[in-house]
DNA sequence: TAGATTGTTAATCGATTAACAATC
DNA sequence: TAGATTGTTAATCGATTAACAATC
C-alpha cells in the first residue's frame, strides 16, 4: 500500500537491502525471507517488511521475497533503475577516491567528469574520467543535465562551488566539506562530514574506555570487599 | 542534570556545535544564544539548549552561552580534551585523504600510523605520517595502546582488517568499507559508506526530477483547461 | 490442511517541539 | 525592575516494536 511520506531512515536502508540483494543474487539465492534479511543487515525482520511495505507488497506470504524482482524493485524506488549522471569537484585524493570507486566499483551511477582549478592536473584521467576546468563545469553541467553532484572541495570554496552547481542545474549535493551549505529551497544536501562520524565515535571509544575503568574501580571494590570479608 | 542514557542523535549533533564554536572563538565572538547557535547550525534552539542540558547547565540566563567555556565542556563531553590515537588502514587515495586532512586539519587527532601491504607505499609518508606493513599493525597499536582506527581497504579485506584490529586493542572503528562488520561485544563501528549516501541522495534528487514532472503536467493541464475556458 | 511468512494494525517507545517558570 | 534567555517540564509527533490476521 504505498505511502506518501517516506522518512529518512527507511530511505537510508533502502541501499543496504539493495547491497545485500546484490550479494545474495552473485550467490544464485532466489528467495529470502524478511529474518534471513534481518541477519544480513543487523535491521530487524519486522523494520524490514515494514520498509518495503510503505512502497508495496513484494513479497509471498509463507515464503518469502524473491531477489530478483525485490531488487528491481528497490532500483525502481531508489531512482537507480537508469544510470545516474553524476559530476565530482575536487580532484584530490578524496575526489580521486571518489571518481575511482564510482566508475569502476558502482554500477549505478556514471562520473561525467571531475573539476578541479589544479593546472596540473587538468586533462589527466581518474579511471577514465577526465579532469576538467572548473570554468567549464556550468556548461557541460548544462548540457548533460546533471543533478547530483559529489563536492570534495577545501572548506574555504565549498559555498562558492555548490552555489555554481546549483546555478548550473544540480538539485543534489554530496557535501564532504565540514560547511553547512546554504541552498535554495528544492535543492537537496547530504553532509558526509567525516569529522562529525570521527568525533561521534571518539565519543563512544572514550566513554567505553571511561566505563571500564569505572567497571574496572569497582571489581577491585568488590576484591578488597571479599577479601575482608575472608579475614 | 547530568542523564546517563544519552541518544545518538545527540552525540552526533555536538561536533556541528564544537565547529561553529571554533568559529565563533575566531572571529573574537566569546557570548552566543541558543538562538543565533541555532541560525548557525539549522538545528532548533530548543534543541540545542536541551543538548546541552543532558550534559550540565553551561549558560547564563539572560544572557547566553560562553563561547570559549562551552567548547571546554564539549571538548570534556566527546573526549576530545586531550588528543586522541588514530591508526589508519588503507594508505589509497581515501586512506591518504584521511590520513592528510586529520594530520594537518584535524587538531584533536593524532594519526600514529598508515597501513597497507603494497610494498611501493610502505616507507612513504603521508603529510608526516609513515605507512607502514600491516604486519606491524598489531605490535604498533598494543604498544601505543591505540582504540580508534579507520577502515580504509577494500571490501573483501574489510572484515579480516578488522579483526585484526580489535585484536590489538582497537575499540572504535569508522568503516568506510561497504560491508557489515561482525565485531565483538563493546566494540563500537561506525559506517561511512559513502555509497549509502550517494544513494539515498539520488532518491531524492530524482523523486524530486519526478515531482517536478508532475508539477510541470499539472501546470499544463491547468493550462489547457484555461485555454479551453477562455475559447 | 499444516506450517511458514508476509502485510498491517495496535502498542510502545523515544525524540522533537512547545511552553514556561527560573533567573541573570 | 524590565527584558532576555536559559533550563526544564509537558505535549506532540514519529518511528520502532509487538502482535496477529491474511494467505501462500
Amino acid at each position: 500500500m504505498p505511502d506518501r511520506t517516506i522518512s529518512k531512515s527507511v530511505i537510508k536502508r533502502l541501499p543496504v537491502y539493495l547491497r545485500i540483494l546484490d550479494q545474495l543474487i552473485q550467490r544464485k539465492v532466489d528467495l529470502i525471507s524478511s529474518k534471513e534479511l534481518s541477519n544480513e543487515s543487523g535491521f530487524t525482520a519486522e523494520q524490514i517488511r515494514k520498509d518495503l511495505a510503505h512502497f508495496g507488497a513484494f513479497g509471498t506470504r509463507g515464503a518469502g521475497y524473491n531477489t530478483t524482482f525485490l531488487r528491481e524493485k528497490i532500483l525502481k524506488i531508489i531512482g537507480l533503475d537508469k544510470k545516474t549522471d553524476v559530476v565530482v569537484f575536487g580532484a584530490g585524493h578524496l575526489g580521486t577516491a571518489l571518481t575511482r570507486y564510482n566508475t569502476s566499483k558502482n554500477p549505478y551511477v556514471n562520473v561525467v567528469a571531475v573539476f578541479d582549478i589544479d593546472q596540473e592536473l587538468i586533462g589527466t584521467r581518474i579511471a577514465e574520467t577526465e579532469v576538467m576546468p572548473l570554468d567549464s563545469a556550468s556548461a557541460l553541467i548544462k548540457k548533460k543535465r546533471v543533478k547530483v553532484a559529489l563536492l570534495a572541495v577545501p572548506v574555504v570554496v565549498a559555498q562558492e562551488v555548490a552555489s555554481l552547481a546549483v546555478d548550473s542545474g544540480i538539485n543534489a549535493i554530496l557535501n564532504f566539506a565540514p560547511a553547512k551549505l546554504t541552498v535554495p529551497e528544492g535543492v537537496h544536501v547530504h553532509d558526509a562530514d567525516l569529522t562529525i562520524e570521527l568525533q561521534s565515535l571518539i565519543y563512544y571509544s572514550s566513554a567505553e574506555s571511561e566505563r571500564l575503568k569505572r567497571l574496572q574501580h569497582e571489581l577491585q571494590e568488590a576484591r578488597s570487599r571479599k577479601t575482608l570479608t575472608l579475614d
